[in-house]
DNA sequence: TGAAAAGCCTGAAGTGGCTTCAGGGTCAAG
DNA sequence: CTTGACCCTGAAGCCACTTCAGGCTTTTCA
């Protein structure tokens, strides 16, 4: 199989492929005469394997952990709890940051909710307002 | 004002008045003889007004167009309105990818709940299965 | 048979928003 | 006069790719 059908059939991009092998994340595959790349099922697997984990939010550098972990389970529990448990809060972390966000975004938008009418519009004062060292509104 | 002056009253680290320099995002401060930039007052609003955006997750592109309109104000009320929506848009899908996230983490982290007991850890499992191209239980 | 098109190769540079590093120059205090 | 705090520049590093330039291989079709 050559990296066109991995890609399609994976749907990761070609170059991003190369860039994992360049990253040592999927092993190197055999090469035609033409010095094409020859793929086998366990590549396959690997990739999958990397786009899963990519997509839960790890770090190529985790997923590498994961790897290593999945390559030789015994003992390997513990580190894989903690990995999770670290991303877990990492996530909640973030979710709260993009929540107080959210708030914020509303309610300087609520700060203008009519299309120009010639006088400063009140988004704008407010980030303005903002660059003085009082507190801000929103 | 000196740089780390700015730096300490901004808590933006000097690198960083720097780089936002080169990139034209605040104007270039005048030097002393001895070619040390000075800065204005004007210059540390401008700086804590491109804090303030960042701290709202805005781009320093976007940053630059508030920058624009802010200069500009008349008729500028639809701009910023429209890349306020936007970035609210943006935020909203984050946070709800985040969520789905979270359950996908927790529910992986729920199938590894003692710590080794020789048999191999249902998280990798769960992470191997993912491989194969069945739909993950998680 | 021959040429175009589709597919593949490599190495380098670009993305964003900084941070870090190497190798200096300037200036005030002791 | 030297130490140390402060400042300067230009280049490289970070992550996870993506894009680009320039060229080779294989297939397809006239």
């Amino acid at each position: 199989m050559q990296i066109g059908e991995l890609a399609r059939s994976t749907g990761v991009k070609i170059e991003t492929i190369r860039y994992y092998e360049r990253e040592h994340l999927l092993p190197l595959p055999q090469r035609t005469e033409g010095n094409y790349r020859l793929y086998s099922p366990r590549h396959v697997e690997q990739l999958r394997f990397i786009r899963y984990c990519r997509s839960l939010d790890m770090s190529l550098e985790e997923v590498r952990l994961l790897i290593e972990a999945r390559d030789a389970p015994a003992g390997s529990c513990l580190t894989v709890n903690a990995l999770l448990d670290e991303k877990i809060a990492e996530v909640d972390a973030r979710v709260n940051e993009l929540h107080k966000l959210q708030d914020q975004l509303r309610q300087l938008r609520g700060l203008c909710r009519q299309p120009d009418q010639g006088e400063i519009c009140g988004i704008l004062a407010e980030l303005n307002r903002c660059t003085e060292s009082r507190k801000p509104v929103v």
